[in-house]
DNA sequence: GCAGAAG
DNA sequence: CTTCTGCAACGCTGC
DNA sequence: GCAGCG
């Protein structure tokens, strides 16, 4: 319990699960009948690293999906938020869809990688997104990844095959792309990049996961994954000041700003004919 | 962090 | 008994 | 077909 998972910050494993344990009320929404994919850390940040989907053995009271032969945790409460807190899990990455509706995305997202590109970039590339989306009466929600870069969901109601979402995550991402080619780039060859942001559209398929809205991330500071208003969005937001400790700050002032990704979705057939 | 396999 | 090992996966893109 | 990518 007092194991070290921080170094630097000299943050334990018991905070990471008192962490768990006070955000459960907001995360939890986000994470409810979901398969889970854990991103587990048993020896801290500074250790071997591994992902986890398939749940080989757990105590009964743990909720799983069995998926193509692959048992899936799916974290419904706080018992089962802390029992892969325990395990070492740091992050938390569940699918796009719930289990009932697999194959129906609840949003599509957008992940804007800059890896060598600064993050005034990826401001811009976000901005630009909301932009496109705004034009076309698409709502859309910004959150920090909780590393470098950020995460834009347009709720969808589960209406839409993954196949959809993904086709109207592709044809926006190339308008997006075309309107600010300096900054952006949809080419997944990393060398190919060079120092623009990735808009990656391809997250959009069953079984393909990011970090949720809440999720603390295994970087340095202990970067939390934060929802943001789209004023805030702008030159100057510092995404590493969102963490395990400030968050609550924010959940008090703004509560979940995220919670709209999982209520009304999004018309995409009204919304591509304007 | 833990089960199961290998040594 | 102690120590080692695995623990995601899959669809796409471009050579 | 194979490697890179996330
Ligand atoms: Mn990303
Ligand atoms: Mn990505």
């Amino acid at each position: 319990m007092d194991k070290i998972y921080w170094p630097k910050e000299k943050i334990t494993k018991g905070d990471l699960l008192l962490y768990y344990e006070k955000v459960a009320k907001w995360i939890l929404p986000h994470l409810k009948d979901r398969p889970e994919s854990m991103r587990r850390f048993p020896d801290g940040i500074t250790g071997a690293s591994f992902f986890q989907k398939n749940l080989l053995q757990h105590p009964d009271w743990v909720e799983t999906a069995p998926i193509n032969q692959v048992n899936y945790l799916m974290i419904q409460n706080e018992e089962s938020l802390l029992f892969a807190a325990n395990l070492g899990c740091i992050e938390l990455h569940p699918f796009l869809s719930r289990v009932g509706k697999l194959k129906y995305p609840d949003y599509v997202i957008f992940d804007l990688d800059p890896k060598s590109a600064s993050f005034e970039k990826v401001i811009e590339v976000a901005k630009t997104i909301h932009d496109v989306l705004d034009e076309i009466k698409v709502p859309s929600y910004c959150k920090t990844s909780g590393a470098t870069g950020l995460h834009i969901a347009v709720p969808l109601g589960a209406k839409y095959t993954y196949d959809t979402a993904k086709r109207f995550a592709e044809l926006i991402a190339k308008i997006v792309q075309k309107k600010i080619p300096q900054i952006s780039t949809l080419e997944r060859s990393l060398s190919k990049r060079k120092g623009k942001v990735y808009i990656d559209y391809h997250q959009n398929n069953m079984g393909q996961t990011i970090a949720a809205a809440y999720s603390v991330r295994a970087r340095p500071k202990a970067p939390v994954s934060t929802p943001l208003k789209w004023e805030e969005v702008k030159k100057g937001l510092d995404p590493t000041a969102f963490t395990m400790k400030t968050i609550f700050q924010r959940l008090k002032k703004f509560g979940d700003l995220f919670a709209p990704v999982l209520k009304k979705g999004a018309n995409l057939e009204l919304a591509l004919k304007n």
